[in-house]
Formats: structure tokens, C-alpha cells, sequence
RNA sequence: GGAGAGAUGGCUGAGCGGUUGAAAGCACCGGUCUUGAAAACCGGCAAAGGGGCAACUCUUUCCUGGGUUCGAAUCCCAGUCUCUCCGCCA
């Protein structure tokens, strides 16, 4: 969310810099509602000035004249409240700023490859889908799980529930022990305040899934990413500057809705209501942002490294990018079935976006109380890494071989076979 | 589910109708002392919003929302959350 204060300095600079993003804001009730807005704040602010010199003199005369300012007082504050909260709305739904960074363009189609790595396999078999592997296997069971639930949701079985644990527990001590962020096991219910913090909310509602409560208690919702409890550690804070940046890491089920996606990937697990995620999280002073966001995104490509699939690192184009975003890298890794590369993990850089919706801010050298920074990635997505493992592992009988840094973590298997 | 207790600044914690934006301590920052550090002593230290080029100034804020009052952190009502004890379940 962004600051009137800083808005109203350069109206016209804001405006511009949001036409790359492609959003529909009304610029001029903004604005109108600005200057309402202050000029109310200050006939409330004179008379309770009125009002709290009269208390002080304790003058018995002036009583009643105290009275009738209250009720005048009392009006205007109801319309001041009116005007604020529609600037509110319209500020809460305007979309971060791309950084100059960013390139310009419409959709995926526009962004940016900026490196590739590893070598894409050649089978000399025909190769499967992971679903085809996986069914065949035993050990993915899409039916069952519409039987049990429906749509969207799968049965990992076997050892292949085995390789997602393991996938699950390797990235977290990568990161953990090499790239120094906490462990975190965290609720994977948010309110409706931390959903608004992040950015989910109010916007994208319809993404989520919320939870059914008794009428009058306080909304809940599935988190759809661990980034959305991560990052909101540091809600309503201020922050000791010696103790950035702060770097969380959980795994955790992941709850989308996919609403708006009827009909795109329903085969197989790449696109799921329910599926695991390693997710990082870094709190830092604003200006390092960007240093962070690069320093993120080496985390996650460190994973595939390690596991030897290859991959390619986007930078996404402004039209592309996430609501909270304001430079956004996509890792996608090569999907043999597909034939092309497929996103794994997005790391985002949302300056200090968030952090205004959160109240998260630090104290920096100045003195100054100012909002943080914060970034989020995916490092990665596991259901995306088993896939990719699957099928780029897989072998001319359908079997996988298991990647040699899994191995330790799935009591030295070196292949997943039938039987 | 039953019975109590509580929610105050970065943290701990006093205040329980009128200069209280809020004692005290810790933390933090500056200074004196010291070869340096520690200790000790002195001083500073809330946030949000409005006005002003600025120095500065005004308003709001003691969980949230109502109410009483000329005036509320303090009194009343409702709600949320937290803690303790008992029960129940993991």
C-alpha cells in the first residue's frame, strides 16, 4: 500500500509510474478525496483544540458551550471517517510499483530470461508424465482423491510420499545450515488482518479459502503461502535495527482456490487446491531490498543445483507481476513431458509495500522510524520438485533414480521401482 | 465446557475522574570519567495524522467498539484476545 503522504508529493509521477502496470485507478476522486479529507481533519482538529481548552480552564460557564462542540465535533469526524475509509479502499487495491528494473510488457510472454543452467535430458525412450509414472507406480492416486474430496487434490503414496518428505526436509536444512534462515513452524490459519497485510486481501478473496466459523467471530483463511504468516511475524512492529534482516523458512501446505484457472492443467499435480512449499522470508532496511532479492533467488536456484535439474531464471515483466511485487524473479524448471519449463519458484521483492499494510517498521541510523522491507520466494515448491524429479530421473522401465542429495534422506534408496 | 485474573511506550511495569503522553526500571543514543572498555554519574529517548519552506506547532492514541461526564488510561456496557485452575480431547 502506499502512503498518501508520499502520493500527494509528486501526484503526477505516481500516476505515471502506475500506468505500467495496467490498473484502473480513479486519480482524480483520489485526489479529491485527499483535500476533503485534510480540510475536514482540520475543522475537527480546531474545535477539539476549542474544546480541550475549555476542560482545562474548569470555567462552570463554559460547560454548555463544550457540549455543542461535541456534537459539532461528532458530525465531522463521521464524515471524515466516510472520506478516509473510501481512500483506504482505493489505496488497499492499488497494486505495487514495478521497479525501473522491471521490463515492460503485458503478460508472461514478456518476460525476460536472464539465465539458464543444467542440461535438458534426452531420453532414448519415450518419456512419461510424472501422472503417467506415478500411476503406474501405484503411488499417485488422483481418483482417490477426488473420491475423498474432489477436484485438484491427489494421494502421493509409497515411496514417493517418502521422496516428498525428503525434498521437504533437504531444502529446509539447505537453507537452515547453508543460507541462514530460521526454521519456522507456523499456524497455516491467518486472519483476515494478516491476509490484508500481505496483500491477499482485499483484492484477491476469491482465491482463498476461508474457513467456516460461528457468525460474529473474526474471519479465517487457509494461508495460501507461507509468506502471508511468515511476513506477518513482523506486523505492528518496530523493529531493532541490529537485528536485520530477519530470514524465516518453513514448509508448509499451501491452499489455493485457483479460481479463474477451470481447465488449465487439470492433468496431473502441477496445479493443485493443496499442495507443500518451502517458503524463505527476509526482513530488511529498505535499501537492501534488492540485494536481498538476489541473494533469495541464488537460495532457491541453489536447490536445483543440488538436485542437477535444469532450469531457467525469468525476470518477470511488469504486467506479470504479483500485486505486492515490485521486481519479481521467476525460477522455472524443465518439465520433460511438456517440453518446455515450468515456474518452481517466484521470489518478490515488495519493498516496503507490505510493510505499510502491516505497520512493520525498523528505527534506521537516523533515528528515523520507517517502514521495512520485505521479500518472499519459494525455495521451492515441492509438489513442483517432485514432479520435476520424476521426470527427469525417470528411467526407460519407469522407474526414478533419486537424486544423489536426496539419498541421506530416504534411507540410501537409490531408485523408486515397482515393488 | 466450568471458575478466576488480566490487556498501558522497544520490553518489564506503576497509575484507577482534571497539565498523565503517561512514574520507575531495562534497552537504546549522547556526554563526563578511563590508556581503552566496564562501572558510576549527567542528559536524551513513543507512534500516527494535520498545518508550516523551516525552527516549530496542533490533534489523536493506555486491546476494540459503544456509553456516562465540561473533562476518561482511570467509571459503566458489549466484544476480542491472553494467562491461571478444573474438566475433556489430541
Amino acid at each position: 500500500m502506499y502512503n498518501l503522504k508520499e502520493i500527494r508529493k509528486n501526484f503526477g509521477a505516481f500516476k505515471k509510474a502506475l500506468e505500467k502496470r495496467a490498473v484502473d485507478v480513479d486519480f482524480k476522486k483520489l485526489e479529491t478525496l485527499d483535500v476533503e479529507n485534510r480540510e475536514l481533519i482540520q475543522k475537527k482538529e480546531a474545535l477539539e483544540k476549542e474544546k480541550k481548552d475549555i476542560s482545562k480552564t474548569k470555567d462552570k460557564s463554559l460547560f454548555v458551550k463544550s457540549k455543542e462542540i461535541s456534537v459539532n465535533i461528532e458530525k465531522i469526524s463521521n464524515q471524515q471517517t466516510i472520506i478516509s475509509e473510501k481512500l483506504k479502499k482505493i489505496l488497499s487495491n492499488i497494486p505495487n510499483i514495478p521497479h525501473t528494473d522491471v521490463p515492460n510488457g503485458r503478460d508472461e510472454n514478456d518476460n525476460v530470461e536472464v539465465k539458464k543452467s543444467g542440461n535438458i535430458p534426452k531420453f532414448d525412450f519415450k518419456s512419461k508424465s510424472h501422472y503417467e509414472l506415478g500411476e503406474n507406480l501405484g503411488m499417485l492416486d488422483f481418483d482417490l482423491a477426488t473420491k475423498t474430496t474432489g477436484s485438484r487434490f491427489v494421494f502421493v503414496k509409497g515411496a514417493l510420499a517418502l521422496l516428498e518428505r525428503a525434498l521437504s526436509n533437504f531444502m529446509l536444512d539447505t537453507h537452515i545450515y547453508k543460507n541462514g534462515y530460521q526454521e519456522v513452524s507456523p499456524p497455516l490459519l491467518a486472519s483476515e488482518n494478516t491476509m490484508f497485510g500481505t496483500g491477499q486481501l482485499p483484492k484477491f478473496e476469491k482465491d482463498q479459502f476461508e474457513i467456516k466459523l460461528e457468525e460474529g467471530t473474526d474471519r479465517k483463511f487457509l494461508i495460501p503461502t507461507a509468506e502471508v504468516i511468515l511476513t506477518n511475524i513482523v506486523k505492528d512492529k518496530i523493529i531493532d535495527l541490529k537485528s536485520l534482516p530477519l530470514r524465516f523458512v518453513a514448509s508448509t501446505p499451501c491452499f489455493r482456490k485457483e479460481a479463474g484457472s477451470y481447465g488449465k492443467d487439470t492433468k496431473g499435480m502441477i496445479r493443485q487446491h493443496q499442495f507443500y512449499k518451502v517458503e524463505m522470508v527476509s526482513i530488511v532496511e529498505q535499501e537492501k531490498c534488492l540485494d536481498e532479492l538476489e541473494r533469495m533467488t541464488n537460495c532457491a536456484t541453489d536447490i536445483l543445483d543440488l538436485l542437477e535439474l535444469p532450469y531457467r531464471k525469468m525476470i518477470l515483466c511488469s504486467g506479470d507481476m504479483g500485486f505486492s511485487a515490485e521486481k519479481t524473479y521467476d525460477i522455472e524448471v524443465w518439465l520433460p513431458s511438456e517440453n518446455k519449463y515450468r515456474e518452481i519458484s517466484s521470489c518478490s521483492s515488495c519493498s516496503t509495500f507490505q510493510a505499510v499494510r502491516m505497520k512493520a517498521r525498523y528505527k534506521n541510523i537516523n533515528k528515523e522510524t520507517i517502514n521495512v522491507g520485505t521479500l518472499n520466494g519459494s525455495g521451492l515448491a515441492i509438489g513442483r520438485t517432485l514432479i520435476a524429479v520424476m521426470e527427469n530421473y525417470q528411467q526407460k522401465d519407469g522407474s526414478i533414480v533419486i537424486p544423489e542429495k536426496l539419498r541421506p534422506y530416504m534411507n540410501n534408496l537409490e531408485k523408486i521401482s515397482l515393488k
